[in-house]
DNA sequence: TAAGCATATGATAAAGTTGTCATATAGATT
DNA sequence: AATCTATATGACAACTTTATCATATGCTTA
């Protein structure tokens, strides 16, 4: 019975894991964050995203440990925690050159 | 502008990649395939889920290269395709455990 | 302290995803 | 060949996620 409860829980960690990683805004914000710090103006400017936008989704990406933020009077600057994220990234670019092609046409996934 | 373009199909291809795995069926048939492989009915049996959910969202796994299925006269077996899987799960784990409160709390990603 | 920049946040319409139903296909068994 | 069992698939309603808008907060500098 509980053994069944901490699968699902399991499970269900994963899932938001999983979701932190598969939107756009969130993986572009990554992909720069890469490179460099930013605060929420600079990459507005870099991807052209509403300032909202970047603002919500950083905030989740904060919020479950992917990044920190430091404050800088006025400004946050948004740095990549380095512990999970790069290899988390790096792990998965292999399987992504392998398959490419099928999750391009994958049709349950879009 | 063909490293924009380049940068925009990596990040659509991540994405691809997280979302095959940021979904409830998927995780949980992967879970169980960590354990042994199983058919379609089999997965049906343990998971309480419809036929066809199963079905749809296991050949998403198959397309994308996570599962492999071998075909047995009427059935069809499916396995975990432990090169990239089983390394995914486990490089998850830590972050998990780390942040499991802060996942569960997000207010973006549910 | 007023105005201006930087960022945050709640509500919601629009877009995207999911499970289910109905039905199809295909090998096995009678 | 008819039936049965296993799996696959298209369509679509229900549900979930997303970006945007409007507005709020809060630091900074005149």
């Amino acid at each position: 019975m509980l053994k069944l409860r901490q699968i699902y829980q399991m499970n269900n960690l994963h899932k938001l894991f999983f979701k932190a990683f598969s939107n756009q805004t969130r993986l572009e914000i990554i992909q720069l964050l890469k490179k460099e710090p930013l605060t929420v103006t600079k990459i507005c400017d870099k991807t052209g995203f509403e300032q909202s936008r970047v603002s919500h989704n950083i905030k989740c990406l904060e919020h479950c440990g992917f990044v920190k933020a430091t404050q800088n009077g006025n400004f946050r600057e948004y740095a990549l925690d380095k512990e999970t994220i790069i290899p988390v990234i790096d792990l998965f670019e292999k399987h992504i050159q392998k398959y490419k092609e099928r999750l391009k046409t994958c049709k349950i996934i879009t």
